[in-house]
DNA sequence: AACTCATCATACTGGACAGTCTAGTTTGAT
DNA sequence: ATCAAACTAGACTGTCCAGTATGATGAGTT
C-alpha cells in the first residue's frame, strides 16, 4: 500500500523507472560524452526499451540535462552539506583539502565535470547550474571560515577561497584529465601541504 | 626532384595550402569541437575542396591532431619564450599573473582548452602533448624562480608554481567556461592580488 | 604540344543514429 | 476478469556525414 494515493514522486513505479533510466544514462554518457552516446546504447545499458526513454524525457538532450540535474544536485547533497568548518585552521584546512580532492578523484565526478566543460558551449544552463549550486556555494562556505578566522589576515576571503579549491581542481585536471601525472608527477598530497603552509603561516608574522 | 631547389617547407606553395587548411579547421574545431565540426564546413571555411584536404592528411583525426599540435606549439613559442622570470617578486608576480590571465582570457586560447578536455579521453597523446609541453614548462621556470627566492621560504617550489598558475586557470575555467561570472562575478583582479599576498606576505615573518 | 601535379566542384556510397511507429505483452487497480 | 497504462522488441524513416570517385581546370616542365 502506498499511503492511500498520494504517491511520493521517488518511490512510485514510474520514478524507479525514470531512476533506472537515469543510471544507464550516466553510465553512456559520462563515459563516452554527448555525441559519443546513442540512444540505443543508453537503452541497453539502462535494460529498458528506445521507446520507454522517450516517454519518459522529451529528447536526447533532455535527458542528458535531466541527468546533469540529477548527479549535481546529488553530489551537492553529499558533499558540501557534510560539515560546518570549524576547528584549527591548519588541521583543518589540510582535512578539507585532503577529503575534497579525494572525492573528487571519483572517476565518475572527473567525467561529469569533463562532459560539462566539453558541452558548456552548447548546453550553457547546464554550466551555470554546476557554477550556481557547487562552485558558488562552495566558496560561501569556504570564505565564511575566513572571515571567521581573522587571524589569517585573509583580505579578500572570497579570492582565497578561490584560490584554495581552485589549486585542486585545476591539480585533478592537470594530474588526472590532461595525463599530466603520466609527464610530471606530482602528489597531491605536495599542493596540499604547500597550500595550508601558505595560507596558514602568514599569521606567524605581526 | 626535391632537393635541387630545396624549397622551404613552411613557404613552399604546398606547405601554404596547408597552413591554410589549418587556418580553416582551427575556426571550425575551436568553436564547434570535434563531433560538431564536418569536414564539408572545414572546406568552406578554408576556401578549399575537400578534396584538397583529404590530399593533406589523412583523415578528420589526423587533421584535428595536427590542428593542436600547430596551435599547441605555436603558442608555446609565443607565450612562454618571453621573459626569464627575474624582478622583485611581489611586483613580478603581480605583473606575471596579470599577463597570464589576460593572454588566456583569449577565446581562441578558452576554445582550445576546452576540446582538449572534451576530447582528452580520445585522444590522450594530445592532451598529453598539452602536458608536456605548456604545463609541465610552465610549471619548471615557474618553480625555478622560487627556487632562486629563497627568502620567499617556499618549501615545495612546484607545488607553490603549481598553485599560482593552477589558481588562474581554474579561475579562467570557472569564470568564462562554466560562466560563472554570470553567477557570483569575482575579479581577475582580486584573485592575482590575493594569490601574490599569499605568496609574498610569508616573507615577513621570522 | 604533351605530361604531370595540385586543385576544384560535385556527385556518390555506406554507415551511424535520432526519433517514430507498430504490434504484442506485462502489470496492477477495481 | 477486465481495462488502461506502461512496457518491450524491432522495424522503419530521414538526416547527417566521413570518405571516395569522377572529371575538368590550370600551371609549370620538358
Amino acid at each position: 500500500m502506498r499511503a492511500v494515493k498520494p504517491k511520493r514522486l521517488d518511490d512510485s513505479p514510474l520514478a524507479e523507472k525514470r531512476e533506472q533510466i537515469l543510471q544507464g544514462a550516466i553510465q553512456v554518457f559520462l563515459n563516452h560524452g554527448y555525441a559519443g552516446t546513442s540512444m540505443d546504447r543508453v537503452a541497453a545499458a539502462a535494460g529498458v526499451s528506445k521507446q520507454t526513454i522517450y516517454s519518459h524525457f522529451q529528447d536526447k538532450e533532455g535527458l542528458f540535462t535531466a541527468l546533469v540535474e540529477r548527479v549535481t544536485i546529488h553530489r551537492l547533497q553529499r558533499e558540501l552539506g557534510m560539515q560546518d568548518l570549524h576547528g584549527e585552521p591548519e588541521e583543518l584546512l589540510y582535512q578539507l583539502a585532503t577529503v575534497f580532492l579525494h572525492k573528487l578523484s571519483n572517476p565518475e565526478y572527473l567525467n561529469l565535470f569533463r562532459v560539462l566543460i566539453a558541452e558548456s558551449a552548447r548546453f550553457p544552463e547546464l554550466a551555470q547550474l554546476y557554477s550556481r549550486t557547487v562552485i558558488h556555494r562552495g566558496r560561501q562556505m569556504l570564505s565564511a571560515y575566513f572571515r571567521a578566522h581573522p587571524e589569517l589576515k585573509i583580505t579578500d576571503p572570497e579570492a582565497a577561497a578561490h584560490i584554495f579549491s581552485g589549486s585542486l581542481v585545476s591539480f585533478l585536471l592537470a594530474q588526472e584529465i590532461l595525463y599530466g601525472k603520466q609527464v610530471s608527477p606530482l602528489e597531491g598530497e605536495r599542493v596540499i601541504k604547500q597550500l595550508v603552509a601558505l595560507i596558514v603561516q602568514r599569521s606567524d608574522s605581526s
